[in-house]
DNA sequence: TGTACATCAGTGAACGCGCGTTCACTGATGTAC
DNA sequence: TGTACATCAGTGAACGCGCGTTCACTGATGTAC
């Protein structure tokens, strides 16, 4: 049946959403077609009246997520002391459970590179985030911003690794206080 | 047909040795049991006369990959300057390019905690390594120890999450020598 | 020591399942007359 | 304005494939006599 104006725009957008979150939470391969589009209401077949491929959402996905995190850090970075709310956000009690909207660095980078889906659209995550805290940074250090960016990314995917949650939390903790007092 | 004395026990071990390689190398979701059986020359449903389903295996291998790394490391902090040497080769290159022999949590942590194979292995393998790198720190600090951990961890994800080479390498390089001027 | 038997590591076909992808079809809408 | 037709987003069955797991079987070895 066919649709109103834009209706399959909005279907197209609403595919890329419930991917970019998925894939975050669950990750890239254990994310499937099928289960994603019942959830949506519709059925699997439709989906490639949208994209070619699981390739080419996994693309879109990406894209959406970087554009949501550059939104939400767009709010952060305009605060008072912008690295220390970075900061404070990223090793949030928030973030640690809600990988699905969330930077998706830390879900889905061992899925990239030469594992899997190597893309330039990955890297522009990670380079957007390292401008936004080299901007911060009074020497606009570069370098310090891929320490930090580092620091932020192992800690968090450590603190969700984790069996025991008092331990994921002093995770968080313990190099949320560090980065902030080593600013000078 | 039945093996002479000890076979069972090597071929155990053979299939232990070879999914913690496969398991840090591409995943355990990405790993197959058929697949790695063929790898060693045997057949798939003898896998179940060793271990009673994937994720005994799992467990098994995680604990080969952490007594690997741990023998590796009582050389690296055998030397010198510990911290450094641990610090120089965990970004090596050669740790960069060898996920499969080197440290499980950059590759396995994001499968693990919340998302799937929940286990006190994996904290333990954690808690050995920040063992190791508190002891070699003046103050013994508990904490210190925690976000070297993670600065190492984060790097060498990044490092290998991402598409262009040079800027790869620099994540290493500049991760590196953060790390081991910020020693006192 | 030589023979008969029990063991059991490994074989290979088969199970149901979910995956990504294809495809003939449907039917409400937009368009043309 | 009213009717006939073309469009195409979405349907749902089917494709081949690899997954983890099961199972009846094999046959060289270790054991018992």
């Amino acid at each position: 049946m066919r649709y109103s104006q834009d209706h399959k725009a909005q279907t197209h957008q609403r595919i890329i959403k419930e991917a970019s979150a998925r894939f975050r939470k669950d990750g890239i391969g254990a994310t499937g077609l099928q289960p994603l589009m019942k959830a949506l209401g519709l059925t699997h077949g439709g989906f490639y009246s949208h994209f070619k491929s699981k390739d080419e959402l996994v693309e879109k996905a990406l894209q959406e997520a970087s554009d949501q995190v550059d939104g939400l850090c767009a709010e952060i970075f305009a605060q008072e002391n912008p690295l220390h709310a970075f900061i404070d956000t990223y090793l949030s009690e928030w973030h640690q459970t809600s990988p699905h909207e969330g930077c998706p660095l830390p879900t889905i980078s061992s899925e990239l590179g030469l594992r899997g889906h190597p893309s330039p659209t990955s890297d522009a995550v990670l380079i957007a985030r390292l401008n936004q805290i080299e901007s911060t940074l009074k020497d606009n250090s570069a370098d310090e911003a891929i320490v930090i960016m580092s620091t932020l990314v192992g800690a968090l995917l450590l603190s969700r690794s984790v069996a025991d949650a008092e331990f994921a939390q002093r995770i968080l903790d313990v190099t949320r206080d560090h980065l902030k007092q080593s600013q000078d």
